[in-house]
DNA sequence: AGGTAGACCTGGACGC
DNA sequence: TGCGTCCAGGTCTACC
């Protein structure tokens, strides 16, 4: 579900309750969200044990909270993750909540008590484990500027549309050697991360560029303004909060972002296109759902 | 090598 | 009311 403002949303949130707090002991109450751990759950534990966190980051969709130490414990959602306040510690495991990390003081302010943070995750597709920082010099970055540094876990994926340090441009080029459609070239989060479905399908209709059409089919300047469109429109719906469709997204205060009214095609099949009045249109590919107008972004042949 | 289906999960909405 | 089917904001992998 979250896409790249929601994330930042969270990260932001996550700050609030992380930054400057040491934490106590992890619990696990779904080893399945430790998949990617090295070592399985003993090693999380004792990982975590004693963990100070001097730095609440992100790259793409993956969140880390940071110790001096370089150290990380990586976060990623997936599509149904949230975090959330331990309000009181000792207080019992929520439906699905799967890990959470006791603080060893917390805070104790009279707006919101705070021992730790809980990692809720109804569909398990998150997951969560331990990675030692790298530096990485990404193809999409500016000329001069310095490496990015991130936890190894995350380094497959390229630098994400909120990084000052990225290159449009250099983006573009690699974008339009694929041989892929645009949409999936989207997608796929290697060598531009933060889309995902809502973001990709608005920043296409936002181009007037129909999902479909093969990346390479397209024009330096189409792909540049596509991700000139995409970040755009995330940093409007970061404004807002995120998008929410249901209760599966929401920040660590457990509010909804507004988003979704704003928004051009997604979620609005059959619904007036809100430049022409024609209606919006959805259809399958690779499992995915591409909405578009097809008075406004022509399709390639044979769609 | 690169691109596309399927797998991984739970639960809500919908149709019969 | 109940059961079956389909769908969901995201990655990974396995197979062409």
């Amino acid at each position: 579900m979250p896409e790249l403002p929601e994330v930042e949303t969270v990260r932001r949130g996550l700050e609030t309750l992380a930054l400057g707090q040491q934490i106590q002991e992890a619990a696990v109450y779904a080893p399945r969200m430790l998949r990617h751990q090295n070592g399985g759950v003993p090693a999380f534990l004792e990982a975590t044990r004693a963990f100070e966190i001097t730095q609440v980051a992100r790259h793409g969709k993956f969140l880390w909270l940071q110790s001096r130490k370089d150290q990380t414990i990586v976060i990623h959602l997936g599509m149904s993750g949230q975090l959330r306040p331990l309000e009181e510690v000792d207080s019992a495991a929520l439906k699905h909540e799967r890990v959470r990390l006791t603080f060893t003081e917390g805070t104790q302010t009279t707006e919101a008590p705070n021992h730790g943070v809980r990692f809720i995750d109804q569909r398990m597709f998150g997951a969560t484990h331990t990675s030692p920082i790298i530096e990485l010099f990404a193809p999409t970055l500016k000329d001069g500027a310095p490496p990015l540094r991130i936890p190894a876990a995350a380094a497959h994926i390229g630098v994400d549309l909120f990084h000052p340090e990225l290159d449009l441009r250099k983006a573009a080029q690699l974008i339009r050697r694929s041989k892929s459609t645009i949409k999936s070239v989207l997608l796929n989060q290697q060598i531009v991360s933060g889309f995902g479905n809502i973001y990709a399908d608005e920043a296409l209709a936002r181009t007037r560029i129909h999902g479909l059409r093969r990346a390479s089919s397209l024009k330096l300047a189409q792909v540049v303004e596509i991700l000139e469109q995409g970040r755009e429109i995330m940093n409007l719906s970061l404004a807002h909060g995120g998008t929410s469709f249901d209760a599966l997204y929401v920040d660590v205060n457990g509010k909804f972002g507004d988003f979704g009214e704003h928004l051009l095609v997604y979620g609005r099949k059959g619904a007036e296109c809100r430049k022409c009045g024609r209606k919006i249109e959805s259809l399958m590919s690779a499992g995915r759902s591409h909405h578009f107008c097809r008075h406004c972004q022509k399709p390639p042949r044979g769609v």
